[in-house]
RNA sequence: GGGCAGGUACCGAAGCGGUCAAACGGGGCAGACUGUAAAUCUGCUGGCGGAACGCCUUCGGAGGUUCGAAUCCUCCCCUGCCCA
């Protein structure tokens, strides 16, 4: 294949499912030279390992990383822990919490544990960012500050809205942007990966590496995803997310719970479907042809099975049937072994796990959500006999089988 | 350093001496309806409690006034705005 084609077809591949490039003339001109060479790109991605929950918006990212690997290009991924042990003073925003380095190596770990499910372990390199921020001279910081002014730094977007509404901003989150961007310096990096709320973070990339005479890098963003609540992104701390380490089972019922704008969206964005797919898709549900429900099915499948295979992907798809669809218990039910063989339905329950306190407990009885061997329970005061083993269920998604230990000796009580 | 405005439950936000475990909205949980959808409707949403208009803990922190405080006073901590 000619370089000519070789070019126009990764120029394909990078811009696949990209929001935005930024500027694509520079993106061509680089990939040209690196195939007239021979030379890769070094394509970085940051993570930030205070928060080392990884979920399938990181995957948006992470799988664009991944093709880059799959061209040929070294994907170096930056470990920021350095800046995690900065926090964030401010307290107003708990998204960055304070971290010993200790903690961050091993946040660290199992970040690239999780980001391994994506990414390929040849062509990668992973560096951590106190290597070249810990001993930065305080001088040199000011050098690279002066490159930027307030009215510049307020033009990004959360800064700005949280200035206008007077919420706290600390002066060291304006450095932020700048240890991002002198990450991309330390590692000569051609190319930068991430959202496209990382935006400006890494468009400083480019300033700053300007400024120490380094070619700027391009920027390639990806949208980011929605989260299971189907209107704020995908975040831990929003609790809508549903993460890389979800059990085959969860992670299914969590996608056939987003609502059905976002089933053509997740197949792309998630199940990496390309364009075309996603547009026929997107057409079939349109006309009727495919039902809502099993287009979802379908997707929350490839999902499932990009992360645990075929057979997990499958048998989590049947598994959710079985609960949901005809009502059945789960195949398998966690048990729990009490010591007492007598004891009131409120204690159970609590010790079952199934409720946090006995006060909820209560309620959930007199809501109709409690249900002992499929019978619904409307009585709190219940006692619950468990020299059997008894099948309990909270709504319809907690179970528990609860019997009492075989040695265990009934509990006197007056 | 000074002035002003604030710090309330998971979040936003009322309350400003008792009837406040604390309005309202969001979120969450549950019920109905379903495709476990979404939307909608209903209920619940500190803990304890054989079910009390009962007890305990909570309204930035520590003390104080009062029969009684989230509400008043004192000191402290934190945030925003303005001035220096």
């Amino acid at each position: 294949m000619s370089n000519k084609m070789r070019l126009e077809e990764q120029l394909q591949i990078i811009a696949d499912g990209a929001a935005e490039i930024l500027p694509e003339e520079e993106l061509r001109q680089k990939l040209e030279r690196s195939l007239r060479d021979g030379r890769p790109l070094v394509v970085k991605l940051g993570c930030d390992p205070s928060k080392p929950d990884l979920h399938l918006g990181h995957a948006v990212v992470l799988h664009k990383l991944r093709q880059f690997q799959e061209l040929g290009h070294q994907a170096v991924l930056i470990i920021g822990d350095f800046t995690a042990t900065i926090g964030d003073p401010s307290g107003r925003s708990k998204t960055r919490p304070q971290l010993t380095l200790e903690e961050t190596r091993q946040n660290a770990q199992t970040y690239v544990d999780q980001a391994m499910k994506v990414l390929l372990p040849e062509r990668l390199t992973i560096r951590f960012n106190s290597e070249w921020l810990e001993g930065l001279r305080f001088r040199e910081l000011i050098r690279v500050a002066a490159q930027c002014t307030v009215a510049q730094m307020l033009e990004r977007e959360d800064f700005a809205r949280r200035y206008e509404r007077g919420d706290p901003i600390s002066l060291h989150e304006f450095l932020y942007p700048l240890a991002q961007a002198l990450d991309s310096v330390a590692i000569c990096a051609d190319i930068e990966l991430g959202g496209t709320d990382q935006r400006f973070n890494l468009l400083m990339g480019r300033h700053i590496q300007r400024f120490y005479g380094q070619e700027p890098q391009c920027l390639v963003l990806m949208p980011l995803l929605e989260g299971t609540d189907g209107a704020e992104k995908m975040s831990k701390s929003l609790g809508n997310y549903i993460a890389l380490t979800d059990p085959p089972q969860e992670m299914f019922g969590k996608l056939m719970s987003i609502p059905d704008s976002l089933i053509v969206r997740y197949y792309r964005l998630a199940a990496f479907a390309s364009e075309e797919d996603a547009r026929r898709m997107d057409e079939q549900l349109r006309i009727g042809q495919l039902h809502p429900r099993d287009a979802k099915a379908f997707v929350a499948q490839r999902i499932v099975a990009f992360y645990y295979g075929e057979e997990a992907a499958r048998r989590a798809a049947e598994e959710f049937d079985r609960i949901f669809k005809y009502h059945e218990l789960p195949s398998e039910v966690p048990e729990v072994v009490l010591p007492a063989s007598e004891l009131p339905i409120v204690d159970v329950l609590v010790q079952a796990g199934l409720v946090p306190s006995r006060s909820e407990a209560r309620r959930q009885i007199q809501q109709g959500a409690v249900r002992l061997d499929g019978e619904r329970v409307t009585d709190w005061a219940l006692r619950v006999d468990l020299s059997r083993a008894r099948i309990l269920a909270v709504g319809k998604r907690r179970f528990a089988r609860v019997r009492t230990a075989a040695d265990a000796r009934p509990v006197a009580n007056s």
